[in-house]
DNA sequence: GACGTATACTTGAGGACGCAATGATCATAG
DNA sequence: CTATGATCATTGCGTCCTCAAGTATACGTC
C-alpha cells in the first residue's frame, strides 16, 4: 500500500523539519507547542489534564511530565479543581499566553510552507476529509492549529 | 489547518494501534518491521546502513541501534564491504525471512483494516499522490510495505 | 604520496514517551 | 455509612531515538 508508506515518510519527514524549527525558534517541542495551543483555545486557558491528553493523543502519564517542563518555564500552572478533588487543573500564565502567540506565528507559516502551501484549498478540504475517516483511538478531534 | 491537525491525529492514533498489534503477534517494532522489510525487498536482502536509515527516515545512530537488536535476535547479520571497509552491510538471515514473511501477513491485514479499508481505490490513489507532494528530506521514496 | 575533506558507522548522554502500578477521590448500591 | 468500582493524576522503569562527538576509511589535489 503506497499511500501508507508516503502517509509515514511524509509525517516523518515533516515533523522532523517543523519540530526542528520550533525547537529552534522557541524551544519548543510539537508536542509543548501542541499542549499550549489546546489551553489556548480553552475557557479561561484552562484544562483538564484527561481531556488534554485525549485531545493531543499522549497518554496521561505523558501529559503529567510534559506539563511538568512547562511548568517550569513558568509558561503553566496548576490549579485545583473545587468540585472535584482529583482533577488538577493546568492553566496558562500570561507569559504562557504570550509564548503561544509568539511561537504560533512562526509555526502556522511554517506549517503553511511545508505543508499548507503543497495543495489548493480544495485539495486540503479533501485531505481532511480523507484523514478525518482514519480512527482516533480516544476521541479527539481537535480544531485551530 | 484542519488538515494539518488531522494528519498528525491520524498519524499518532493509527501508528500507535499498528505498533500494539505488531509488538504483541510478532515482537517487532515498527521501524524494525520497516527495516526489515527493505532487506527484504533488497538485493541479496543486504543493505548499507546508510541507506536503510535514508529509506526509514531514522538517523544513521537509530538504525546502528535497531540493528543491534535485531542482531541479537538473529534476525539479521553483519557483513563487511569488499570494496569500502567503512560500510558494513546488513543482511537478513533465514530466519529474519521467515519473520518477515510472517510478521507480513498480519501486518498488511492490520494495515488494511485501520488505514486502507477506510479508502476507495481512487482514493487511496488520489491520497498516495497528494502525499507524495511533501517533503522527505533527504531522499527516500520506499516503495512495498 | 601526504593532506584535507567527505563519508560510513559507532558511542555516550539525554530527552520524550508508553506501560503498569499506586494513591486519591468520587459515585453508586446496599 | 461503607464497600465496590470507576476516574484523575503521578511515578518507576524501560525503550526508542536524536544529537554531538569520535573513529576509521576513502578520495581528490598538489
Amino acid at each position: 500500500m503506497i499511500a501508507w508508506v508516503r502517509f509515514l515518510r511524509a509525517h516523518a519527514a515533516t515533523t522532523r523539519e517543523l519540530g526542528a524549527r520550533l525547537e529552534a525558534d522557541h524551544g519548543l517541542t510539537m508536542s509543548d507547542y501542541d499542549v499550549l495551543i489546546q489551553l489556548y483555545f480553552a475557557e479561561g486557558h484552562a484544562m483538564r489534564r484527561v481531556d488534554i491528553a485525549r485531545q493531543v493523543l499522549l497518554t496521561a502519564s505523558g501529559i503529567t511530565r510534559l506539563l511538568d517542563g512547562l511548568e517550569r518555564c513558568g509558561l503553566v500552572a496548576k490549579q485545583a479543581c473545587a468540585s472535584d478533588a482529583r482533577v488538577s487543573y493546568a492553566v496558562l500564565t500570561e507569559e504562557g499566553v504570550k509564548k503561544v502567540e509568539a511561537a504560533r506565528d512562526t509555526h502556522l507559516a511554517d506549517v503553511e510552507e511545508l505543508f499548507g502551501s503543497r495543495f489548493s484549498s480544495q485539495e486540503r478540504d479533501q485531505l481532511a476529509e480523507l484523514l478525518g475517516r482514519l480512527p482516533l483511538a480516544h476521541t479527539a478531534e481537535a480544531c485551530e492549529t
